[in-house]
RNA sequence: GCCGGUGUAGCUCAGUCGGUAGAGCGAGGCAUUCGUAAUGCCUAGGGCGUGGGUUCGAGUCCCAUCGCCGGCUCCA
């Protein structure tokens, strides 16, 4: 009989205690516990593995993350849509999902004679959007984008927290264009990309290129055109990449980025890859210039790649400190006695006048007790009132962001808060 | 799914050789109205993931099952 034995060794008493240290603060940032300590998502056994209920403070911190996406996405004129979450099983044979996805799909579900599937992909609906009426030349690129949730059956060994789950939303987008549109789209989808990382805080991230394997469908054309417009922008905006020779898709090429999590592990977000197969199988045209029938291009990409697992590296990344535009609560006031909350109130009514999201934390505690209550809770500001502000209509400021006076007017406060919000860091 | 580990109160965790479950925080109540990280006192709360089994007796032992943790494979 076998018996496996672990174990791990360092050379010297300094490796092992830094090695102590990192497990400490990987444990001190790791988002499942900080998910639950400042109350943003739960995973309930009776609801199910893998499936994430997001909790009000995380459903406020979701919805700036998306809402900034579809800013971001609307000024680039791309048109957001909403599609099904199950569909027949002619459509995934269509797509192929069938053939090549099965196993990462939920079963079949049968009603009246017809079988249908949840979607693990959005990519056959945006197909059906675009089929929805005859598409001319003129009106490439077109670009369909969805926060689409899609459902996967993941094996129950490799589920972990927001990182990898059986459902989870898709900052998903298909853009169909020309053959000559497919450089500047790929450009500017990536400067797209890289700014949203930028405004998350993201820098430190690892950029891979897959091309052609093998068994590939496509043309050669196809093929170098596509790879080539995707090392070309990636040159353009100075970023190192690593080439995956041979590891692309057999419909396309494609670039993914993968941003470490807490304890340097790598999780894939933001993907753009080619889809020579959709097209086909689709039959998807445009009416060009010559008035016959072209294959339009179709780039398929995500940016956060989900909304769950970027949520999740994110949270480790700011070890829970969000930055203030991203924090749910971003100013907590506290009246040290009850006669200040009647001023707490003016600063609050203030404060959401300018779409800040504050609260008066008026629980009858003493004064330290909620700064320390709101300090784990990370709340970016603390403004504590007593006599001496409510004489001088000032705020005392608690905050762990630099170069912020200790103490101001309200009319300074609300300022240091906008220009907080301006910057995205 | 596989290998290994694990599952006790809302949370974090203790529970000895099998003898009938305990702490801190939190929650509820009362008092306290207070200047930058925990005010004091009182009270309630679980039958030990679930289902079987062994035993006079099971958080404690055995089997099964579910969840979770780490790794493998795959991915957003």
């Amino acid at each position: 009989m076998l018996q496996r034995i672990y174990g791990i060794a360092f050379w010297t008493q300094k490796e092992l205690e830094d090695k102590l240290k990192f497990y400490e603060e990987a444990k001190r940032r790791d988002h499942r516990k900080l998910g639950k300590e400042l109350e943003f998502f739960t995973i309930d056994e009776m609801v199910g593995p893998g499936l994430i209920i997001w909790l009000p403070k995380g459903a406020v911190f979701r919805q700036i993350v998306e809402d900034y996406l579809k800013q971001k996405h609307k000024e680039l004129n791309y048109q957001f849509v909403y599609t099904p979450h199950v569909g027949k099983s002619t459509l995934w044979e269509t797509s192929g999902h069938l053939s090549y996805y099965k196993e990462n799909m939920f079963p079949e579900m049968p009603i009246e004679n017809e079988t249908y599937y949840v979607k693990p992909m959005n990519c056959p609906f945006h197909m059906a959007i675009y089929k929805s009426k005859i598409r001319s030349y003129k009106e490439l690129p077109i670009k369909i984008a969805e926060l689409g949730t899609v459902y996967r059956y993941e094996m129950s060994g490799v589920l972990h927290g927001l990182m990898r789950v059986r459902g989870f939303t898709q900052d998903d987008a298909h853009i169909f264009c020309k053959q000559d549109d497919v450089k500047s789209v790929i450009q500017e989808t990536l400067n797209l990309a890289f700014e949203v990382l930028q405004d998350f805080g993201f820098s430190d991230y690892q950029i891979f290129i897959s091309t052609k394997p093998k068994d590939a469908i496509g043309t050669e054309e196809n093929w170098e055109i596509s790879e080539s417009a995707l090392k070309d922008a990636l040159e353009n905006l100075g970023k190192s990449y690593e080439i995956d020779e041979g590891g692309g898709a057999f419909y396309g090429p494609k670039i993914d980025i993968k941003i470490k999590d807490a304890i340097g592990r790598f999780w894939q977000c933001s993907t753009v890859q080619f889809d020579f197969n959709l097209p086909e199988r689709f039959d998807l045209y445009y009416v060009g210039e010559d008035n016959k029938k072209h294959r339009p291009y179709i780039i398929h990409r995500a940016l956060l790649g989900s909304v769950e697992r970027f949520s999740g590296v994110l949270l480790e990344h700011y070890a829970g400190a969000l930055p203030v535009w991203l924090s749910p609560i971003q100013v907590a006031i506290i009246p040290i006695a009850d006669r200040h909350i009647e001023y707490a109130n003016e600063v609050l009514k203030l404060l959401k006048a300018k779409n800040i999201r504050a609260y008066i934390d008026d629980r009858p505690e003493r004064m330290n007790a909620k700064i320390r209550d709101n300090e784990l809770q990370k709340i970016p500001f603390i403004a504590v009132l007593g006599d001496k502000e409510a004489s001088s209509n000032s705020v005392s400021i608690r905050t762990k962001i630099e170069n912020i006076p200790v103490s101001s007017t309200l009319e300074e406060f609300a300022n240091i808060l906008d220009n907080s919000l301006i910057s995205k860091r």
